[in-house]
DNA sequence: GATGAATGAGTTTTCATTCAT
DNA sequence: CATGAATGAAAACTCATTCAT
């Protein structure tokens, strides 16, 4: 078989990488990437400077590794899946509540990258290609389908999927821009967001 | 009474500020607010490096300068006064078109200020004192006195107006880092987000 | 005519990069091109470390100007011309005496230099190209003529100016690496090499 | 007597030594000693970065060690002492065309070697009296020998000797600086400054 | 003895800021 | 006030050396 001692160090390095970037991912957020230094991703991974470097070659690549990591754990796609044999109503409230949960956690990380994101030409593509071209484009799918049995009303498909996205990335970016009432009401922001969705703003019209 | 030298004086100390921040506004924009550099926006705006000094006490300070900028051109609040004659679905079409358009240009400066936006505690606090608290009361009480007419469903009025705003920034930060189809569709951007927020994705049921 | 202004502050640069150079000159020198630091320099030159760079791009750009520096000096290919009026045998005496101990101060530098040129392509083509080939391109005009007019022996030209300056180098090189008796003799060195290159080792046979 | 194992220890120690000291040469050589890593040597060593100092105290030894290794191959003064019943003409003819073609090798490790000894005083003591002093001691007297014998000009016979390193020292630089001529004709070298140094450059004159 | 991950001192380089002209 | 050369603190990164396994 394979040499289980090849085995462990690859889990011991696997592990350290993750170590390190843990600590870059709290630094950049807390301080935003240009301005934390590897001293300090150092001292909060509790590794010398120098030891940050025989894992990633450069400050960027913790950028690079911090993206990855998102890439790693791609739970968003599957959603839209197990979606399916849930009512659409359902489904987009459920899914909208568990994703401005999660959302948090990721952003605090996004927040990081952001400012990178809006800059760097490389790092964008990399963020295109891997992580939100396949989310859009299973999400995409799923709203063709749905328009198709006529439980959503046609609209453009790809620009609908953006936009839900928006909304969401929107409300997390005032929330870490500081904005109070984002932050207050942060648990409500799910099944509000929801309600405007399905059924808009306006008041329906009755009878 | 007034000096009219000063007033020349304080007119010329003016203009060279604004043409410090024009620069400062496109270099950020470009490469960001870390990785420009003060010689850039000094060559940008041609005059010497030590020039920029005379007018503002350090680097950040050029952020602050653009942020008080934009403070200064607060269109925004004017437009939901103006609506209030309007019907609220025109009204909503025509504003959500309209900031869509006139965000570009505001997103691209806010391309440079975003980063430290969202780290810089005193710029986060500026930001949101001077400009977004503002346009939300106002928003808010617009909102309000819909709903009160029954023009609106009821909801949260503090919410729903963050989430309005939100969907325009989300939108347009999807199109900083360079979503394809957000900046393929733009024009088409506010149409589509206006007729969800209006009367949601769900398929009206009929009669 | 041109700004005279214009002109002096193009001098003061000069004079600044040869107050820089010099400096480098000689701590390459002293300790060689990889263990002197820019510090040491800046120190030798009286200057702070960042002050180098507003007149080299990098450390390798101050072997360069030092380079460059050598070739500005070419007081070499003048002598040949010179000495075309002369009896060979007296030129070649008293070119050498000059070359030998002109070259103790060229290898002073040439010592800071040498490390790199055997180890840098991009230096060793620029010594070739810029220093090595014009006064060896001139050398061979003027022996070749010589032989032409049977006052040398006819060798093969290339070769013969090459092992000219060979023995010239080789024996700085020597003096360089502290060879004790190059040392203490080194006032002799040209009139004994020239010696030997003119008639040789062998002792003439007579009649 | 002697504990046999004691002596097997030594002999793979002395191995391990020879096999390091050989990569260092290699890689030296290739990229200068400064910019060449104990990593890089090790790798080519095949062991690993730690195990270089088992054997060698610093990558300063390295260099004293490739010296040492230089010196326990002193073929050199030998073939002085061969050429005492060889006519002097066809010795020296034999003895630079031999030695061209070995200080290639020679030098190529040299050229590892050459900047440190330009700056080291250490390494330039070393190298003065275990290589350079020994091999000088029985050139003179060999050609103290030959002058006195009638059969060599009486010249300085220190300086004459270093003046004949010299040129195959300068000969080999000019090779490793890159020298095209030099370079594209070195199978000739020795034959042309054998004959150079023989009877000289001046044509002799006939009856 | 062999290994190679960890270390951190030391290096080059950048750039906001100052200040003499 | 305008200028831009000088400054030097601070950052990213390298690598000889150590030492636990």
């Amino acid at each position: 078989m394979s040499d289980p001692t090849d085995s462990i160090q690859q889990q011991l390095i696997e592990a350290r990488k993750k170590q390190i970037l843990k600590a870059a991912a709290q630094i950049f957020a807390e301080k935003g990437f240009h301005t934390a230094t590897i001293k300090q991703v150092a001292k909060a991974a509790g590794v010398a400077d120098g030891t940050i470097y025989n894992y990633f070659p450069s400050k960027d690549a913790l950028l690079m590794g911090l993206l990855n990591q998102l890439n790693e754990t791609p739970e968003r796609p599957q959603h839209f899946q197990e979606g399916q044999s849930l009512d659409f109503e359902v489904f987009l409230q459920v899914y909208l509540e568990h994703r401005m949960q999660q959302i948090t956690g990721d952003l605090t990380l996004l927040k990081g990258l952001l400012p990178e994101l809006l800059v760097n030409p490389e790092l964008q593509e990399k963020y295109q290609t891997e992580i939100m071209a396949p989310t859009f484009q299973i999400a995409e799918q799923y709203f063709a389908q749905l328009m198709e049995e006529g439980k959503l009303k046609k609209l453009p498909v790809q620009l609908t999927t953006r936009l839900l996205a928006s909304s969401v990335l929107g409300a997390a970016l005032l929330h870490l821009m500081g904005e109070k009432v984002m932050q207050d009401q942060w648990q409500d922001v799910g099944k509000v967001l929801s309600s405007i969705l399905l059924s808009g703003l306006k008041e329906e019209k009755h009878g």
